[in-house]
DNA sequence: ATGGTTTTTACTGCGTC
DNA sequence: GACGCGGTAAAAACCAT
């Protein structure tokens, strides 16, 4: 049984983001080219239809859009109360008084009202965060959402991370181990199951873990307790990221060949075994020089995170399995 | 723990600008 | 001389067993 966490039923943005996103992007054109914007959720990547630029490579969270304008949308939209969210460690189910000192009207308060208010505050916040679970969980979805800032990641990696990190409090996983390194691990492997990975070596620097191994340790002990079922890295979903961090004059004609070439050498099976990073620098690398595009070895192994040599030897390989140089 | 594989580190020589 | 590239050897990291 795969067991793919998802969040679709919680999600936010599920049934009225993607009108919502195509409507809004309507309006906007490519910097580049003028050419119609398309909203890559996969990748959490808004990119040009025409030139294929990435206009933006953190997806906002537009939020959810209730508006409705039959009695059809109406009744697929209506909710009871807000809808409940993952990355929040009381699903955003409990009271929550407003800082600001206003009454319902917009009135600022009387100063008695506002001590009271003050004390009310103090109250709540102290039932919210009862028990310790409560307290873990709020600590941990806040390691997660700020590091899904850092990278760029989107909401629905925050909402799969927070259902996960759930899941390990609920079958006790936690005892004994970090609250940042099983946090930082939920996140790594959501970023893996919404098809927006991010090695470890990127997340590591935004983490609050002093070694790297501790996260994937933990990463391995949630994914086989949790039984997911975690597929390697596909490396094209490092193309775009990589390919956007140098500066290229056609960094399309660039992607699709290192496509293409990827695609290859998952046919010719020279790819299982090597690292995602390696091979999609490589194939960005062998890509420049059928493209005329100069890129320099040392450029693409600093995106991607790897070594000049891990890039020689993996592109070399690549285009032999290609039988390339074939001009185009 | 162990052995096989892959990646990294460090160093070298070569050609070019 | 700096730079990009290719190669190598040895260390380190990784992975299945």
């Amino acid at each position: 049984m795969n067991q793919h966490i998802t969040t679709e039923e919680n999600s936010t943005t599920e049934d009225t983001g993607e009108d919502t996103v195509e409507s809004n992007l309507e309006y906007q054109a490519c910097d580049e080219c003028g050419g119609d914007l398309r909203e890559d959720e996969q990748h959490g990547e808004v990119i040009c239809e025409d030139c294929g630029l990435i206009i933006d490579e953190k997806a906002i969270d537009r939020g959810p859009e209730w508006r409705a304008f039959d009695s059809g949308e109406r009744e697929s939209k209506s909710r009871v109360g807000a809808p409940t969210t993952n990355t929040l460690h009381d699903k955003g189910l409990s009271t929550n008084i407003s800082w600001q000192d206003k009454d319902a009207y917009g009135n600022t308060l009387s100063a008695s009202q506002r001590q009271k208010m003050q004390r009310l505050r103090t109250w709540n916040e102290r039932f919210r965060t009862q028990d310790s679970k409560d307290r873990n969980l709020k600590q941990a979805l806040g390691e997660i959402s700020r590091m899904c800032s850092a990278l760029g990641l989107n909401n629905q990696v925050e909402e799969t991370a927070g259902v996960m990190y759930r899941r390990c409090l609920d079958e006790n996983m936690l005892p004994g181990r970090s609250i940042e390194g099983m946090a930082t691990a939920c996140l790594y492997a959501a970023a893996r199951q919404c098809n927006t990975p991010r090695s470890l070596d990127e997340i590591y620097p935004v983490c609050r873990v002093d070694n790297e191994k501790a996260i994937d340790r933990s990463y391995r002990y949630i994914a086989s307790e949790l039984g997911l079922e975690m597929e390697p890295v596909d490396p094209r979903q490092y193309l775009n990221r990589f390919i956007n961090g140098l500066e290229l004059d056609e960094p399309q004609a660039v992607r699709r060949t290192a496509e293409e070439l990827l695609s290859i050498a998952e046919r010719e099976n020279i790819h299982s075994g090597k690292s995602p990073t390696g091979l999609a620098a490589a194939a960005i690398y062998a890509a420049g020089l059928l493209e005329n595009e100069e890129i320099t070895q040392r450029k693409v192994a600093d995106v991607a995170n790897s070594t000049e040599v891990t890039i020689r030897n993996r592109y070399q390989e690549m285009l032999a399995a290609a039988d390339y140089p074939v001009s185009r």
